[in-house]
DNA sequence: CCGATAAACTTTAATGAGTCAAGTTTACGA
DNA sequence: TCGTAAACTTGACTCATTAAAGTTTATCGG
């Protein structure tokens, strides 16, 4: 394949790392559809890829993930989600019934409750902040068809 | 088997629930050692009850928390655990390693970023503040034998 | 106190997200 | 254009948790 020159494929190199058609896709894929499972991006490359494995998918997004090119959200008992935007501090609102995240930045502004009264010994690199709710979607479903999958809106 | 009168059967019934020497022992093991697995109560409990199923032990963390004795916290990335201390909205400080957690009172007293900017039409109920690090017992292992798992102190 | 019965417990199987490992293909520097 | 390490494919496997079917037991009404 001809040497790519796309914004993204930049951002890899600039990485150090090589640039495939997986990573070029997923990432490309991810910038319109944040907050996406595993299983999403997956669908959602597999039309533009032709195919691709699941594990390729874990890989990759692994890879960009320690590259800081992804940043990674798992709510307790949800698959883990994925989003381009990283390193600006700002929190997510999960829905409890169907896993759906919407972004929030913090109404106290810059990072609140970082510094916990005690550390206990730790050393302290993250403060993780989460609301957990149900999303309007849900909320109205439960009236009708109850446990259906809201999550891509 | 005689009508117990102990503290902790009087919780049990105050919330209609059956009182069983499983939900008993579960709940009095888990005063003396919070924030353990469902491995950790089981391996706790079967000694004063000789045999227990860990079965019977989600069954009882289930009852428990949806009856509001017990919370749950749910580490990405590591097993849930279990604490008695409800409804006084302290957080916790999980270690990236080992998983090992341990209470913080938010330094920002009273319930801190509760409010996000925009609900983005959700109910929200909950605020969960998770700080992320490295252990004490963890950073001087490094050094040494890496991989031990310190969560029991 | 005794028996009925629904709730708890036991055992075994299944799920679902994620990881591991061996082999094949591909990007890219020499 | 070639060699090689990195990336991808396939398939097996782990681990925490849930599910389902059958047995035991706490509690209530007599």
């Amino acid at each position: 394949m001809s040497r790519e020159v796309t914004p993204i494929a930049n951002q890899l190199r600039a990485r150090g790392m090589r640039v495939t058609a997986a990573r070029h896709a997923v990432l490309e894929w991810l910038a319109d559809n944040p907050h996406a499972t595993v299983e999403h991006v997956h669908d959602g490359i597999r039309q533009r890829l032709g195919s691709i494995s699941k594990q390729a998918v874990y890989d990759v997004l692994k890879a960009c993930l320690e590259a800081d090119l992804v940043q990674q959200i798992k709510p307790a008992g949800h698959p883990a989600r994925f989003e381009r935007r990283t390193g600006d501090n700002h929190h997510h609102l999960v829905c409890r019934r169907c896993g759906r995240i919407e972004d929030v930045d913090c109404a106290v502004g810059a990072r609140p409750c970082l510094n916990p009264d005690h550390d206990h010994g730790f050393e302290v690199d993250e403060a993780e902040v989460m609301y957990w709710g149900i999303c309007g979607a849900c909320r109205t479903a439960a009236t009708n068809a109850p446990e259906d999958d809201h999550s891509r809106q």
